[in-house]
DNA sequence: AAGTGGTCTAGACCACAAC
DNA sequence: TTGTGGTCTAGACCACTTT
């Protein structure tokens, strides 16, 4: 995956952690350990640690020492950028998606704002809804800039998006401001989904931007209120 | 606030950054340049760039430098880990604070669970509904450990508890768990808050806990559907 | 070729907790 | 007093982008 030492120290009390090797409440072997363990610098050491902490495995108290925190009952999943299929494979639900719509367009209004797009910019649309056990949930709606995805096909969005976008095209996506509001139901969330009597849904508004800062993909994700979940871990300050 | 070079270096590029002196898309001062502005070393330098790149300010670009991102659309408010009294002061809006329950209580069932409370433990129960804008629109519930806030009062839980905490307990709130979901809504609901014909009500679950890894807090924050926002930055992957 | 950020090292001193 | 994590330094080499 990476070649950086801190990087393999990480996953490695990554692991140890998600798995129970390591309890809740147990404390870390010290900096001072892991650095003839793995005979390397202290610095390189405390990246790992601090990745650590900054994922919600650890807390950090000095003086102490590296204490293991509840990573279990956190249901990780959910929690900041994770595309849906991600999110179904772990959690070993049954899911299906359907593509209703697959077009490459002019943008109007509202997507050249969403996505600062240039009036000759192309963008592709996608929408598409996730069955989950059985029920139609979720509706996603993608908007693409071409410019950054020059090619795209229905089968592709049948599958994971991002899985294509990073493994195939190498786009390295890296980091995007999410927004969570309640909006009232539409007519098109109602043709897609099995909404029964609820007239409002859960909107995440996304914006996603590659590694060079540009934006390249507005998404939004209707989840149908009773169905819908976000956890997230937030450290205080810095 | 806190005698740590980086952290000083933090706050003066992310106010820069804030005010709009400096804009998006510009480029900051590369690491060299800055250790000779600052007269510290590069690691020093990467500690500030690495905070401000964490918490959304710059995108740093492998043999380019530190692309200013767009931080003004964000609203940061709501982002993370702040309390209702540090949002409403940012925001601007006129606010009231209502204490309907204050009292120290044996914990019940869910929240010995909530808290990982023992049987003999106390905790103070508060209940406030806050006024925004003429409208009581968000019903906190709060759950403290007496193990940790020895006293409590009415007139404190009217302003600002953390402040509180932080100022005069001296405690150190670290980090927290965030769990946003939406419930059907109940009496106690309807009761404080103003819910027209709503019949749903989203519920952001907080487990709040100390530098020391303590459990101290839980609180449910439950919000009117319309009036309800949640915004959020995040890095993919690290 | 020159400049940029990314990783890594081997030391140092400090504040804090435990013994 | 000893061990812990927190900060800081001055250097090194690398991969990448720009000129």
């Amino acid at each position: 995956m990476r070649n950086n030492k801190y990087y393999t120290i990480y996953l490695e009390w990554a692991e140890k952690i998600k798995s129970g090797e390591i309890k809740p409440g147990e404390i870390l072997p010290s900096e001072n350990d892991l650095t003839k363990t793995y005979k390397t610098s202290r610095e390189t050491i405390r990246k790992a640690l601090n990745l650590l902490a900054q994922n919600g495995f650890i807390q950090k108290v000095k003086g102490k020492g590296s204490i293991v925190l509840d990573v279990q009952k956190m249901s990780l999943p959910f929690s900041g950028l994770v595309s849906f299929k991600e999110v179904s494979e772990h959690s070993g639900m049954k899911t299906k998606t359907t593509v209703h719509e697959f077009a490459l367009m002019k943008p109007n209004e509202f997507i050249k704002q969403q996505l600062q797009a240039s009036p000759k910019d192309e963008v592709w649309k996608i929408v598409r809804s996730r069955n989950i056990n059985g029920e139609e949930i979720i509706l996603d709606k993608d908007y693409l800039l071409r410019k950054h995805v020059p090619f795209l096909s229905k089968e592709i969005c049948e599958g994971s998006i991002y899985e294509y976008l990073e493994k195939k095209l190498k786009l390295n996506i890296s980091f995007a401001k999410k927004e969570i509001i309640v909006e009232k139901v539409t007519d098109e969330d109602r043709k897609y989904l099995e909404l029964d009597r609820f007239d409002h849904i859960v909107v995440v508004k996304n914006h996603v931007y590659l590694d060079d800062a540009a934006l390249f993909q507005y998404t939004e994700s209707r989840h149908r209120l009773d169905k819908f979940r976000f956890v997230d871990f937030a450290r205080r300050g810095l």
